[in-house]
DNA sequence: CCAAGGACTTAGCAGTCGAGTG
DNA sequence: CACTCGACTGCTAAGTCCTTGG
């Protein structure tokens, strides 16, 4: 079944450079075996029971389901919450009979002890399983990969990035989501709809599938709906696929062409400053911040169906504050509002004059809760940037900042003459500098403070050895000036022993140095999304690192296209 | 023009793994 | 050998941006 196109070109020198196919058609041929569905529920065993007001209550199946996702959760903070309960309990009644509705009318009655025991009971065993147990396990799992895991498409086979429906449970927003707590139903082969060639998945015994369909311009075998927010979950291929590569490739082909003419956009959105219409001053300000400050579009948001976050476009007066000096800069705007999975924005920005009076302008008879840009859409800054290039959105602005920012500071950072262990320091440095600009935090790891503290404990021990070994060497030298029988090769050992010393001393510091930098800040997400990897790549070439180094597995195979093409004379 | 729907990318977190260390 | 702690993987939520239809 290979294309004809393709499949007799034999001397394209690989995949990647494969000839592609007529507009929007993503394949020709496409087998899988189906998603692969989590197992039923197993209902409680006799001696665990619920118990409604002190009275044990023996559950009805569904409703019982239920009660043990929010019992499985009790040690979170989750179930303390207003909202989370609320929303918990309404489903949950949803899911009862009509008699356990007419008993069970509040939560605070309900005692899931036992459930929570059993689960915790139950983890612990799984923690505690024999090297054998965990062994038969890991095959197991392995068996369901290689029969769902993948997927033919025209003639590769492909891993699947996400093969398994997402299981039934309480959804977990970030931040104070509306919806936490809601019940995420249990999808049946009668909600998906199956996506392939001519040959169809066979269903799960006595199901069927929702719809079989055939269309070759997406890239999705299945997808569902899901009944939180009503929107629609898809089983797309891994991101070490053909398909997602050439994607990936293409973004950053994007990115770099918006170098070649970003000098000019700049000088037409600090024109556009100066504009009398509304809509274009405030689309000039906006874009300014875009790429200046890397933030995100920002969409519109349907009020009450997600967490109140914003992105430039959806920014609100409320979120910025404007200081005329501020620690010894003129013209400061101070940021602070939740941006993506409530991950805060917190920044104070030196602005240009024109953009500072601008913003007051906007500003001007509003209310903290107004948009600040209330002329402004992400439609309308979209429709604006791709007539200045096509292709170019909003989001090509951080992909482009972020590569652009890496290829200077690695330029800036690294030296050849720096052994690898400097090198890596470096390159993670201007990884980190990336990552700041796109604000990807993270929350300081738990056992953060505590590892911190064991290393300042190994600073120390390892200064005093280091006093040590300076006092013995300065011992030896006095002895080898006084007598001239002691053994002359002590004081060289001695001099090894502080330089040994000092040199791991400097290690630990610098390994601390680096934890303390990185205490909240999430390296993973720019190196994966945001940085055009052939400058990673030929930035190794030319260093003499190892890509290894910088790239674990996931990252060499999603980068094989890259890995494969790039020369050290890469520039972004 | 807008709103809704659809497809795809980007995001942080939790749990597990495995290398390094005492 | 046990322990620790960072690395990695899987998961799925939350964005972006395009298309569709009125």
């Amino acid at each position: 079944m290979r294309n004809s196109k393709t499949g007799s070109n034999s001397l394209l020198s690989s995949r990647w450079e494969e000839e592609k196919y007529e507009d929007g058609v993503k394949w020709k041929f496409l087998e899988h075996k189906g998603p692969y569905f989590p197992p039923d529920y197993t209902p409680l065993p006799d001696d665990v029971n619920f118990y409604y007001n002190g009275q044990k209550v023996k559950l009805s199946l569904a409703a019982e389901e239920v009660a043990l996702f929010f019992a499985q959760m009790l040690d979170h903070e989750y179930t303390t919450k207003k909202v989370f309960r609320e929303n918990f309990f309404k489903d949950w009644r949803e899911e009862m009979t009509e008699e356990e509705q007419q008993l069970i009318q509040d939560l605070d009655k309900c005692d899931f002890g036992e459930l929570h025991s059993m689960h915790k009971a139950k983890v612990e065993a799984r923690r505690n399983k024999s090297k054998e147990e965990k062994l038969a396990l890991k095959e197991a799992n392995q068996k369901i990969v290689d029969e769902f895991g993948y997927c033919l498409l025209d003639h590769h086979k492909e891993r699947i990035g996400n093969f398994k429906i997402e299981p039934p449970g309480l959804f977990r927003g970030r931040g104070e989501h509306p919806k936490q707590g809601m019940l995420k139903k249990r999808i049946q082969p009668e909600d998906v709809i199956i996506n392939c060639g001519a040959s169809i998945p066979v269903p799960p015994a006595g199901h069927q599938w929702k719809e079989v369909r055939h269309d070759n311009t997406v890239t999705w075998l299945a997808s569902w709906n899901e009944n939180i927010q009503g929107s629609i979950k898809y089983i797309m291929l891994n991101a070490n696929s053909k398909l997602k590569g050439e994607k990936d490739w293409q973004k950053y082909e994007v990115a770099r062409k918006l170098k070649t003419c970003v000098d000019t956009i700049r000088e037409q959105y600090l024109e556009d400053l100066k504009a009398k219409e509304m809509v274009t001053r405030q689309r000039a300000v906006a874009l300014y911040f875009i790429d200046k400050l890397a933030l995100r579009a920002g969409n519109e948001k349907e009020e009450g169906e997600t967490a109140d976050t914003v992105g430039c476009c959806s920014l609100r007066v409320e979120h910025i504050t404007l200081h005329k000096t501020l620690d010894g800069n003129e013209c400061v705007v101070e940021f602070d509002f939740l941006g993506k999975d409530c991950i805060r924005y917190y920044n104070k920005v030196p602005v240009i004059k024109k953009v500072f009076k601008s913003l007051k302008y906007f500003m001007k008879n509003k209310d903290p809760g107004d948009n600040l840009f209330d002329r402004l859409s992400t439609t309308k800054m979209n429709l604006h940037l791709s007539s200045l290039m096509p292709g170019l959105t909003a989001k090509v602005f951080r992909t482009y900042n972020a590569s652009i920012t890496l290829q200077e500071q690695l330029n800036a950072l690294t030296n050849k003459s720096d052994n690898v262990a400097e090198k890596i320091l470096s390159y993670n440095r201007a990884n980190r500098a990336v990552a700041i600009l796109c604000n990807h935090q993270r929350a300081p790891p738990k056992t953060f403070d505590q590892s911190m503290a064991n290393l300042q404990v190994k600073i120390d021990a390892r200064k005093e050895m280091l006093a040590l070994a300076k006092t013995e060497l300065k011992q030896a030298e006095e002895e080898a000036k006084d007598k001239d029988s002691t053994d002359p090769k002590q004081v060289e050992r001695k001099k090894a022993a502080v330089q040994r010393c000092e040199e791991q001393l400097l290690k630990m510091e610098v390994q601390a140095t680096d934890r303390e930098e990185n205490k909240q800040i999430a390296l993973g997400t720019s190196k994966l999304n945001y940085l055009d990897p052939r400058i990673s790549v030929a930035w190794c070439k030319n260093m003499g690192v190892p890509i290894e180094k910088i790239y674990n597995k996931t990252h060499r195979d999603k980068f094989a296209w890259a890995i494969h093409m790039t020369e050290e004379d890469f520039v972004f």
